[in-house]
DNA sequence: ACAAGAATTGCATCCGAAGTCAAAACTTTA
DNA sequence: TAAAGTTTTGACTTCGGATGCAATTCTTGT
């Protein structure tokens, strides 16, 4: 009877076409659902079974087809990952993708290149029907909203909503800044302060330049020239060049958004304007990214810990997605400040 | 009788439950086939009933779902992107990235972060039923057989496979170094050369350690030191320690297989060993990094072409996706000399 | 050896969209 | 206005694996 059924399917040449757990049952002499549940962890399945049905599907080289599997069980095993600027944060990308992969979750990734069509990504996310997303990226409260309606667990990788409930990890920027500015004001030696802002839609850019800003003024100080880049190295040598332009060297303290653009106005200092770092001027950044160790640089910055912060996004992505009920959640890590060669004592 | 059949389905509360295009269907009362067609480019349908249907669609927030389409159509829409070392070249996979959102395709990105675990990785590809695979890593024969077996396309990224009848994108390593070296010797200052290869299995790095010794042997350049990184800034650093260490500074040419040990060798000269470059020591590199753009540097290497490669890779495989026939093919891509001042002349 | 209970197995159905084919609705022509 | 041709539409089946439920087999105790 077994027979009937399998043969009721229209047969093809079974070569050339995929192998199906139907191809398995025939093959094994059980039945498709036999075939199915070997696959399942857990599920009733007797030891003689389970090697016949798994010497069929090493003679037949079966793979499951995901796909279908997802179809029924509603369950993608797939996660949407969005990132902007792929180039600066390679590490984060990596370390997500390397937290997913040892869950058994696939990454479907997707990449803004311009923050142009996230509108678009929005839709070929819903429509792959994934588990969850992780958004290292900036969604607007209707694109957030969007996702809670459809049920879609979202955790967001630095970008902090604080008056959306929505979960996030995220560096504690604005203490992160507040260490800088403490360390740069400890030394006495700095008369002005530039203030090298991110773009102006980045949310982190903002509270980190916010968590300067407010302690600088606590302290006293009110000589800050502010500029704004857009997180590139390039940005910072033209901040740098435009500083000069403007004031000369008076500038003994600049504070940069991330330390790429600290990078680029240390080179900017030492290599166009001949001013010594941190003789004559001090440079601090913010993330730690790999080339602020580099001996040419050795920039103090404030490390994000994002081994840590990866991997408590990817449980809470995780979490959220085998338990629909549970709240939002924001969990905050602290920087780790790095002291390097570009601040003077 | 459209009520009959779309009746004959179980009924769940409408709510909560995903929007299938039964449910656009008895909303704009036509059948489920017209819903479905009026997602298909090219088919079929009145403009009455597009817009009947749309409008449908609108109201209930409608999304067709990938996963059930991917079933029927044996085409997911996915490509797997395979990539080692992610952190040493984000501009691949951004570039990759972009290039197949472009043309409507996702991504669905496995990170090998230790060579590890490509059997599982390939057996998740497989399940997953992608379309086709662009893989910037190593394969094995085996690997690369199990995916012509199961006729799923596979293009590589700069990796050739000399013997094997597979596709490939690749910059030409052999050429790129000849190049350099050329370079290196027409100064006619240099009397000892260092050459820092790759990891033993990177063949990438075996290529331009072998196109570099070819040429040097050509010129009549006999005193060559080897030396073998694992291409990271920090064993360009140990290298030199090494070199130091046993020669003193009698080289005066580092050859580095990649521009990541060229910068880590750079700095431990300056640095650590106060030497000069271009004054004592030449560096060259390959890659063409952003930071081998940087003041700091200006490393004289091998840009590779990564937009133009990264965009024949992905026509390359989706060719091939929609044209199974095609026979496999190798493209070679010239690097172009990027002259910086870590050159003595 | 037999009944009661537990563990396995198979059948039938479902997931959600796409494609085939024939029926129905329009157009055009005589 | 009827016949012939063209376009649109809907009923039904299919993709491949998961699962509830009933049927079967295997344990176990007596």
């Amino acid at each position: 009877m077994v027979q009937r059924v399998l043969s009721s399917r229209r047969e093809r040449p079974a070569s050339k076409r995929n192998v199906t757990s139907y191809d398995v049952a025939r093959h094994a002499g059980v039945s498709q659902s036999a075939v199915s549940r070997c696959f399942k962890p857990g599920a009733s399945v007797s030891r003689k079974m389970r090697e016949r049905v798994m010497k069929s599907v090493q003679a037949l080289g079966y793979q499951p087809n995901a796909i279908a599997r997802g179809l029924i069980t509603r369950r993608s095993n797939m996660v949407a990952v969005i990132v902007s600027n792929l180039d600066f944060y390679p590490e984060v990308l990596s370390q997500l993708s390397a937290c997913f992969t040892a869950r058994g979750v696939h990454v479907l990734l997707f990449t803004l290149d311009h923050e142009s069509d996230v509108a678009r990504t929005i839709e070929q996310v819903a429509q792959y029907r994934v588990d969850g997303v992780l958004a290292a990226a900036h969604l607007t409260r209707e694109q957030i909203a969007q996702f809670h309606e459809r049920d879609v667990p979202l955790v967001f990788y630095n970008r902090a909503y604080c008056d959306v409930p929505v979960s996030s990890v995220c560096c504690d920027q604005v203490q992160g800044e507040r260490v800088l500015v403490n360390l740069l004001a400890q030394s006495g030696r700095h008369r002005s302060y530039a203030l090298l802002s991110g773009p102006a839609d980045s949310v982190v850019g903002m509270q980190r330049t916010q968590g300067a800003v407010e302690r600088l003024r606590e302290l006293g100080i009110r000589d800050i020239m502010r500029l704004r880049g857009d997180y590139s190295y390039d940005s910072g040598r033209r901040a740098v060049h435009s500083i000069v332009e403007e004031r000369g060297a008076v500038v003994d303290a600049i504070i940069s958004a991330n330390d790429m653009m600290a990078l680029g106005c240390l080179d900017e200092l030492r290599h166009r304007c001949e001013l010594d770092v941190p003789g004559d001027v001090s440079v601090v950044g913010f993330d730690g990214v790999r080339a602020a160790h580099w001996s040419s640089f050795d920039l103090t910055t404030i490390r994000q810990p994002v081994e840590s912060m990866a991997e408590a996004a990817v449980t809470m992505l995780l979490e959220r997605i085998d338990n629909p009920g549970l709240p939002p959640e924001k969990r905050l890590f602290s920087g780790v400040l790095r002291r390097g060669a570009t601040l003077g004592h």
